[in-house]
DNA sequence: GATAAAGTTTACGTAAACGTAAAGTATTTG
DNA sequence: CAAATACTTTACGTTTACGTAAACTTTATC
């Protein structure tokens, strides 16, 4: 027993967690192109990964006209052309590009909450502090000290 | 003579790229918060730095409003408030999970990226092949051999 | 054989993030 | 001082990516 061939349009919703509507939508805009027994949808194993794809690429802010351009180059360069292949080539050191550059973006964002998370840790500590100056104050004098900041 | 303090908001728009209708949209919805000199809307240099994060985050799938959001809670935590501060912190470990997400993406993507290219190359080289072999054939036998696949 | 469950089409609605005039004010420059 | 330049507000338009409801058909279940 292999993998399993199809997929009906709610098995695919559940295990990916999106609507149905999405995955029409999809269809709608040719990023799915799933068979019909009658009027119901069936969708193949290389549907199921396309829905993959177009999920991850809108995690990674691709749009759907993006992750449709980059299908449509790939069905493509199937077909052998050169022009396509070459196409294909320049696209993809283009996307790579722009991976770099989010990888960049990540990687500040990272540092930045680093600093970000280590000054509200100072400031939960200062707190602490305090409080334990309230609770057990060695010197009477300035005790209200936390109020003239 | 510092960095430089004000900025108009051309100059912002011609810095980072952006049209100046983006930038009074940022401020509608109170990601900046210019001063004005009569009419005219000066920018701080934190305004500066807000906006490059606004653009960071877009480059990221950040919407405008996780952003805002994130600029909220991290002016609230100057005030040195203690549910503030936990809450801060716990955004900022849910922020990195999105980013670990993010991450993986963008290696798996380049991955497959790399057996793509491959492809290509292959796809290529044996076209390659075949104009040679057009060009010079030592066998006349099977001359007609691309066209039979 | 009724009814629920899963599927369908059609179509209007909506939030986000601006684009694009239109019409006016303020400032600089020849 | 006239014309160009830069800025403003108001407001309707547009694209993307669906949400939501209505009305209907097909298949499974009691």
């Amino acid at each position: 027993m292999v993998k399993k061939e199809t997929y009906s349009i709610s098995e695919l919703a559940k295990e990916f967690d999106v609507t149905t509507r999405s995955i029409r939508f999809y269809e709608d805009q040719e990023l799915l192109k799933p068979t019909r027994r009658g009027q119901t949808r069936i969708f193949s194993s290389k549907d199921r990964v396309r829905l993959k794809l177009i999920l991850r690429g809108k995690r990674m802010g691709f749009s759907l006209s993006e992750t449709k351009e980059l299908f449509d180059l790939w069905d493509e360069t199937l077909s052998g052309n050169e022009k396509q292949l070459l196409l294909m080539l320049d696209t993809l050191s283009r996307k790579r590009a722009q991976l770099e550059q989010q990888k960049n973006d990540i990687a500040m964002a990272e540092m930045e909450m680093d600093t970000a998370e280590a000054r509200c840790r100072e400031a939960l500590a200062d707190l602490e502090k305090r409080k334990k100056e309230q609770k057990m104050p060695a010197n009477e004098e300035e005790s209200t000290a936390a109020e003239q900041r």
